[in-house]
Order: structure tokens, then C-alpha cells, then sequence
DNA sequence: TATGAATGAGTTTTCATTCAT
DNA sequence: GATGAATGAAAACTCATTCAT
């Protein structure tokens, strides 16, 4: 960039978006590099501004990570209770949207990269990752459960134990966010997410039907 | 000092026991730090030497993340093929004991740390990622594939997508592995790990068997 | 905007006013923390306005704090020369009267705390500490002289050191005013300044009287 | 220095004398400079080792003046208590061994720098301000006030208030000490600080004699 | 005039790495 | 082989200063 374009862009005012640009580019490389390998200097640059101005909006490295989580996990949450608040239909086919939903809303989303620095960071960031776990896995958890519940009392499905079916369903799922950000330019699927997912739970809800064998 | 005057003093430690003590400290910190957070100090001090003993044993901290990595990888690599080599029995067993002995020799031991590491620093480290990847993840895809090809061929199973089942039956097992390195102190399960696999599989080998309604 | 439009805004302030809260607060916050740890902001926002209206009227950090330097002694010492010139009365009186006009004056108002900066930033701003010191300090001690030479030369006083004696007289006043703006929190003496400004006097005019024993 | 000889000097041990080196370099440039203008790469580059080196010795910036500190006030504290319970004499004679006593020990030593520190930096350190005052300040007016106490009680000394007597002593010693760090260059003194403390008593003791007329 | 968003040079702080002993 | 004192490059963080509005 010569000087005068750099001049004619300096001292530029756009607040209201900045801070959502900063939020943005932290995500990207926090997901990417993890906390402590992600420099501040270059969230700056990929938000094209340098790194005084991320002291304007946070307060500190850690700070910024917390606003990345939570800018991250709220909306995600809001629109995940009103869906199941909101449905209607059989269990398998409210599965079936659901997982399909989930991989929408939050596997293609910013939640998938939040999900992954999570896990990695857990151990450094103990409230959050206390946070994360009660506000995020719990709700979702129970969303799953109450749906399997019904599926169990409704006689569409057989006794099985709960706890272990939301992870036969939602398992491979996480598994897809993670590698979306860790091995997915080493092992390429034959399918596409959804055509993924739609297989998997063909296996794994014919494994819960009342009429199998135990 | 000569050769002989150091022989003979007592408290002498065999050299080749130094480098196993590293690796298991770093092996812990990395598991629980991620690359970055990690201080070599830390991994020092934990295995009870300095920082500058480290370097008389590792080149530099990648080449002891590597150490780390392979020293993990490969005996459990080579167990595992003696197993699948040697197997004899019908699918279903076979599987129940592939995913029990995987929890066994993978998910209660150093790996199941390796493997979150490498979720978490697969981008920071490409070749290791690739390697790991290759070595480790494709191999052991390998082998569970070739199981339920067998199960199909044989008809003890539907002819559902592999791949998709590979990640239906395993997925479970590598969350229980992550959880126990991020989330564990928050989410206590009813079940220890061999009867929550021992149930998922009942949901999902009920789902792979043939008769199940498609 | 026309010149005439802008008079009619109503809340207008005299720009003149803006410089003295400025400085005001300026002063506040350099006695307290001192120049380095003085942030402009903190400046601005004492004062009701933003960093960018510092620079409308003071060039740099270094220029306001000139400013509130000189600000704070000129009218001071415009007063001193006053009080002087026109005193009738013998020395002690004199001297009472100095020392108790110099607490009202000095010890008591913004330039108490001038002087603790002064002293504690001497080193960092060298012209300034000549200025201060040539301005200030040589001619209070000018004054005292005067007034002491007075009193040796009419018999009042004895023929003591004139450079002590001005020291003797006036640095328990200094040491109050430095007091007022270090350790006044944990140090509360028994009587309020002026009454100790008087016993002071009484100690050592009492040194000072011809007819003590050299 | 040429790049031979830094090599030869690099990573040679001191172990012992570096923490000291690094205290006298910091008291040094923080009695100058004050707290917030001292860098800590010139403290090191005075105790002729690199920024790094510091972090060794001193957790942060506030660590090493807290140390600073306390280095050189402890041993003062020690020798001072050590000499007042030893002496014997006539009260004036005491007075005049202990200001003497105080310069050499004080005022001519570390003390005098850390004494301006304080005065400068106590609003920004007020634990430490409220330590120092405790232990140096009080504990040091402590003596000086029963040294007058028995002057007064053997009839030596009219009775005056002994807080303001205190002071009265003291203060031009007091005074002598901060302008060593602030105005020494601008105001000398024809007077070596010995003598001036001499002609100082010699003013003072008279004031506060007995028979002096109150 | 006044604002406040943004800058960038400067400081503190961290820590992998080196090397004399 | 082992130590630990020291380094220095790199990262976090601060804040005086600028400037479009």
C-alpha cells in the first residue's frame, strides 16, 4: 500500500462495525492457531487495524477470547430453544431436523470453530470452559434427551439409556465440527455434511426403534 | 572425568530413562496446556530436571511435541494391527472388543491426550497433523472398515455407507477421549466408560443389523 | 456555520474558561500520581472534556504541564513581592506574618502540590527545575534573607548563618506541604497547620534571639 | 564493544552479586527519574545485563521497586534502633550525634534516594507509603520525640510541643535530602551539609532551651 | 471548537534457547 | 550429563498524539 493510500485511509471513523469486525477476525485465528499461538497483532491486521485499537474495544488477550465465546454462543442459543419450542412431528423426523438444524446453526457456523477452541482451551480458561459446558453442552443435552424421552414413552423407541443415545446421535456430528477445523484438508469424505448426517442417523435411529432386537 | 571414574559413582541413572520421564511430563502439560501455554520450564521442573536438560535430549519444543506425538503413537499402532490380525469370532464381537480395547489402550492412556492435542494444534502443525492423520486416523479407519465390509459380506449387516458407520460406532469414543481432557470436571456421567460403550453399541450394532427396517 | 448562527446556540462557554479547567485538573492528578503516571486521558476526563480538546489547547503532555506550573506560580509569586514590599512591623511579626501568608498562599493551595511535582521531577525536567528554582525558590529565599538580615542588623537577631536560618525557618512548612500530598493519609498530627506553623516560630525565633547563648 | 568481546562476555555467572547490582542500578535511576519514567531496560543495561535478566530476580516492575525499597531500608532501621539505645550523653549532645548520624546513615546513603521515591510515589504505592511511613518515619520520630521528652523532663528544654519540635529538627535535614535529587544543581549550598546541620542546631537547641523567653 | 476513533512508537513482560561451569 | 544464569527476539500492552468529522 503506497503512503498515500495509507493516509487517505487512517483516522477513518466506521465504530458501530468494529467491534464485530475484531470478533470476526479473533475467531478465525483463535479456531485456527489456538489461544495462546493467535497474536493479537494479527487479529489487528485481518481486522485491518493495528493493535492499539483492539485496547479501544477489549480490555486485555482474555478479554477478547470471553467476547469472541459469548458473542459466539448467544445467538446460537436463542435460536436453538425457539426451535424446539416451536416443533411439531414425529420423533424421528424432529431428530432428523434437528441434527440437520444443529449442523446448519451451529456446525457451519462460528459455533463449530468456538466449539473447538473449547475443547482445546478448557484447561486454561475454567469458568468459561464451567460456562460453556452448563449454557452450550447442558442445554443442547437436554434438548436431545427430552426429545429421545418422548420417542421412548410415545413406544417409537425401545428402552434404551439416554444419556448414551444423545451421544450415538450427536457424536459424529462434533466430530464433523472438529475436523472441519483440524484435519479436514487431510481426510476428504465422499459426502457432504448432510447426506452425512441423513446416513447416520438412518444407522443410528434404526437402532433405537422399538422392535429391534436387545 | 574419565569413563571409568564416572562408572563408578553411585545414584547413576540408566541415560535412556531421562528421555521417557520428558516425555510423559510434556505429554501431560501439552495434553492439558495445549502447544503454546505450554512452558518448558513447566515440563522441566514437572519431570525434575532443568529447562537447559531438555535440550541435551530435544532439539527444540516442536521436536519435543513430535517425540511426544510419535512416542504415543507408535505402540498403540502396533497393537492394534496384532489384534485385528489375530481376531477370530463374528462381527458383532468383534467390534465390541475393537472399541474396548481402543478405550483401553487409547482412551485411558497418553493417546487419548495426544489426540486432543493434535485437534487443537493440527493447523499449527501441518506435517504432524498430515502424519497423524495418515498414521494414526486412516489406519485406524482402515481396520474398521474392513470389519464391517465383513459384516455386510457376510450378511450380518445391512449394506449401509461404511465411512458413516465407521464414524457411528467410534464418534462416541473419541468424544468420551476430548471430554476427559476439557470437560470432565464439569459433566459427570451415571456411566464409567465400558458400560457407556458396551450401551452405544448396542444402539448402533442394532441399527447396522440386516431386518432393521431401512 | 456562520459566526453569527453560533453565537445564538445557547450553552455556550467562554473558550477562555476551558484552559483553567484544564489546568486545574491537570494540577490535580500531576501532585498525585506525578508527570509519567499522569495519563491525558484521565486528565480530559477529570476535566469533562476529551483527549483531542487538550491539544486545542496545549501542544504536548510537556507543554501542560509548563503551563500548570507556571500557571500556579505567578500569581503567587506576584503576591509575595507584594506582601513584602509593603510590611511594617518588627522581624518576628515579619516572619509570623510571611510564614503564616506563605501557608495561605502556598501551603494550602494548588502550589503545594507544584512543589512536591517539582521536587520529585526535577530530574526529568531539567530547564523547568532551573526555571522553578531560580523563579521560586531563590526569590523566597531572597525574601527570608532580607527579612533575617533585617532582624541581625537591628540587634533582634543573633549573628547566625543566614542561609541556615531561612532553612531552619521555613522547612517544616516545606515538609508539610510535601506531607500534604505523600503521607498525609497515614500521618495525622495533633494540631491543624497554622498552630504548628506559630510553636514552630516560637522554637526557633527563640534560637534566632540576640541574647541566646552562641 | 566489538562483537568478540560481547561474545566472550556473554553468559558468565554472577550469581550471587547480580540481585544487588540490579537494586543499586534500580534505586539509582528511580531516585532520578521517579517509578513511571525508569525504564527497566536502562536499569539493566546500568547493571550491565539485558531486560530479561531482570525478570529472573523481580517479578514484575512494582516487585523491583518494592525490593529496591525495602533493601534499603532495612538495614538503616537496624543500625538506627542499634544506635539510640546505645548512647549516652547530655540531650543536646545526643541531638547533635544523631542528625549528624542521620545525614551520614541517611541523608548521604540510599536512604535519601528512597526517601524522594516515597514522598513522589506515595499516592501511586500506598501500601508502601503507609509501610514506610510506619517504619521509617514513625519509627524514627519515635526517637527523636523521647530524646526531647528527656531533655524536657531533666529541665534541659522549656516545654514545647514535641511533635512541632520533632519537626523543627529535623525538617532542614529532611530538606537537604530531597534536594539532593532535585535542585543540587541549581542551588549550591556554601555550606558542606555537616556544617549546615551544625549552625541549624546550634539555632534550634537555643530555641528550645530552657530560659529561653517562651 | 470539540470529538473520539485510530495510530504507532515505546515499554513491559514472556520464554525458548544458549552456554560457561 | 546436568545446571542455571543469561540472553534476545517476540508478544502483550500503554498511551501521547493525530485527524476526519
Amino acid at each position: 500500500m503506497s503512503t498515500v493510500t495509507k493516509h487517505l485511509q487512517s483516522h477513518q471513523r466506521r465504530p458501530e462495525a468494529r467491534p464485530q469486525e475484531l470478533l470476526k477476525a479473533a475467531l478465525d485465528l483463535f479456531a485456527e492457531k489456538g489461544y495462546s499461538a493467535t497474536r493479537l497483532e494479527d487479529v489487528a491486521i485481518r481486522a485491518g487495524v493495528t493493535k492499539g485499537t483492539l485496547y479501544i474495544y477489549f480490555e486485555n488477550k482474555a478479554a477478547l477470547f470471553r467476547a469472541v465465546v459469548e458473542d459466539g454462543i448467544f445467538p446460537v442459543l436463542d435460536k436453538g430453544e425457539d426451535i424446539v419450542a416451536n416443533f411439531a412431528g414425529g420423533t424421528s423426523e424432529l431428530l432428523s431436523y434437528m441434527t440437520q438444524t444443529w449442523w446448519t446453526l451451529v456446525g457451519e457456523s462460528k459455533l463449530s470453530g468456538i466449539c473447538k477452541i473449547m475443547v482445546a482451551e478448557a484447561a486454561n480458561f475454567p469458568e468459561m470452559a464451567a460456562y460453556f459446558h452448563n449454557e452450550v453442552i447442558v442445554r443442547g443435552e437436554r434438548l436431545a434427551r427430552k426429545i429421545i424421552e418422548t420417542g421412548i414413552n410415545t413406544g417409537e423407541f425401545r428402552a434404551i439409556d439416554i444419556e448414551v443415545a444423545v451421544d450415538s446421535l450427536f457424536s459424529p456430528i462434533l466430530k464433523l465440527m472438529l475436523w472441519r477445523h483440524s484435519f479436514a484438508n487431510y481426510s476428504q469424505s465422499a459426502l457432504e455434511p448432510r447426506a452425512y448426517i441423513e446416513k447416520h442417523l438412518d444407522i443410528v435411529l434404526n437402532g433405537l426403534m422399538a422392535g429391534a432386537k436387545s
